[in-house]
RNA sequence: GGCGGCGUGGCCGAGUGGUUUAGGCAGGGGCCUGCAAAGCCCCGUACCCCGGUUCGAAUCCGGGCGCCGCCUCCA
């Protein structure tokens, strides 16, 4: 059975569905202001590939990511570069589901827009200050926290240390400088909507609360995030369904971040690499890969070292495929590359497929789940090597439908030879057989040159860029 | 200041007290090959420091040292 680190609790517990066979997971999606970088392919590729275990085991699961349209840093990009908020949306939203589609990233079953909500927002607003834990100031509505049953959970600080350590300095009317806007009064040049409180829009926290009930329901499963969220988004989203008696999130996951050179990535520290740039020069099953060889709540490091480190691990794991002739499984699994229900049923190699599992339920142990894919790798070759084909290709399969199971499918197919490299393959072949090694290695330096990698197999030359 | 996390072999990175071992990459040796490539086999004997618990600790406890993060927008 999954078990998942669970920030509320501060343990790894059994993951157990609001119901049977169903999870509801909500996972914070965008602040469509910029384009993604390398993080949020990390913390995006962290979700998939739970959201595809589950799946795996046969659950149904609907999953939940916001799209945030409206914010300052939208508005500030909007007014800098003279051009509509919905205009700067656009661009930037379609750039991190093209971002998300190239990582292998499953579309989530809702991509709820913040600005489709503002009713609801203004709903919950004026609800929360119907109940006296919210109330109007100068410049907007707060929610006061000390009203907050448990504020601080996520935090895991009781109000005074959050208290003290706050750096946001409190205004006059706030009544506590931990207080947040539910509702920001307009200012010049910003996009409104109406509200008891005059014209404004909501605040950050707002909306996330609103989204993943209407569409979850109370007590949905699981709401996942960057560890930097747990405070003080995720506590704020917490504090304002719990100041209206809601069951919020059953399970809070969170993932660690990219850093370079040991230090954060972060867009407030402009030392990212976005995700376009990087699946312009690399494989993205590649960063996949990266990705999955450390625990989702580990940091990573990504450097060109590691990169190519994991370029040559996805190269032989492509080796195993194109030798054992895996076109099928790829074709399968290449229309979003997800293994449902109970594959394993159909000739995979048991003990395999149960350490998979115990690696992957003892909350998403990947590492140890790719170590066993490596494992049946060397296994499937070392087979193959001595003869035993059958139990080769078992093994083989088996490590394929697994690595695909995490989203990372191989490629086993061979690639497109054009008629002059043909030619060139077939000569050499000629020359080996006739024993002219002169000539079959100057065929093979034209090759290479041409971009080939070449390789002698049982039944001649093979090619492949 | 409060809270959280981390320090593992050349690098990345697992490790849920104890049998043989994470795994990947790089490196060395061998097999295979006309030579290569790919593949296979063998090799490193690592756990920041100091104590403690234990028959036994990388793993648990205490104390140091160092690093990172959250407490402000942030995946």
């Amino acid at each position: 059975m999954l078990h998942l680190h669970d920030t509320a609790t501060g343990a790894v517990r059994p993951f157990e569905p609001r119901t049977e066979g169903e999870v509801s997971m909500y996972v914070c999606g965008p602040t469509v202001d910029n384009l993604p970088h390398i993080g949020h392919g990390r913390f995006n590729l962290t979700y998939d590939v739970l959201r595809r275990y589950l799946l795996f085991n046969g659950l149904r699961v609907d999953y939940v990511s916001n799209v945030t349209d409206i914010d300052d840093k939208i508005i500030a990009r909007a007014n800098a570069e003279n051009r509509s908020t919905a205009d700067v949306v656009e661009q930037y939203e379609r750039a991190w589901f093209e971002a998300m589609d190239g990582l292998g990233v499953l579309r989530p079953t809702h991509a709820p827009h913040a600005t489709g909500y503002v009713q609801d927002m203004v709903a919950l607003v004026a609800d929360l200050v119907g109940r006296g834990v919210a109330y109007e100031t100068s410049d907007g509505v707060y929610l006061n926290v000390e009203q907050v049953d448990g504020y601080g959970l996520l935090a895991r600080q009781n109000l005074d240390s959050l208290r003290s350590g706050a750096r946001v300095e409190s205004t006059e009317e706030k009544r506590s400088p931990l207080d947040f806007a539910l509702w920001k009064k307009a200012k010049p040049g910003e996009p409104t909507w109406d509200s008891p409180w005059g014209p404004g829009r909501p605040g950050w926290h707002t909306e996330c609360v609103v989204m993943a009930l209407d569409l979850l329901g109370d007590a949905f499963d699981l709401h996942g995030g960057g560890i930097d969220l747990i405070f003080p988004h995720h506590e704020n989203e917490r504090a304002q369904a719990v100041a209206q008696g809601r069951d919020f999130s059953r399970y809070w996951v969170h993932n660690g971040w990219v850093t370079v050179d040991g230090t954060k990535m972060s867009k407030s520290l402009d030392n990212f690499t976005t995700l376009p740039d990087f699946l312009a020069h690399h494989d993205a099953r590649a960063y996949r890969l990266l990705v999955l060889r450390a625990r989702y709540r580990s940091p990573i490091e990504v450097t060109p070292d590691t990169v190519v480190d994991a370029e040559k691990g996805l190269e032989r794991l492509d080796t195993l495929a194109r030798r054992f002739g895996m076109e099928d499984l790829l074709a399968q699994t290449s229309g979003g590359y997800v293994v449902e229900g109970d594959p394993p049923a159909t000739g995979m190699e048991p003990d395999a497929l149960n350490a998979f599992r115990w690696h992957m339920d003892n909350d998403l142990d990947t590492p140890g789940a790719l170590a066993g894919i490596f494992d049946l790798v060397s296994a499937a070759h070392s087979d193959a090597d001595a003869g035993d084909g059958k139990e080769g290709h078992l093994l083989a399969h088996t490590a394929a439908v697994l690595s695909a199971a995490l989203g990372l499918p191989l490629r086993g197919q061979a690639s497109a030879i054009d008629a002059e490299s043909a030619r060139l393959v077939s000569a050499r072949d000629e020359a080996r057989r006739a024993k002219d090694f002169v000539r079959a290695d100057a065929l093979r330096d034209e090759l290479v040159a041409m971009g080939w990698t070449v390789e002698d197999t049982l039944s001649g030359t093979a090619i492949r860029r």
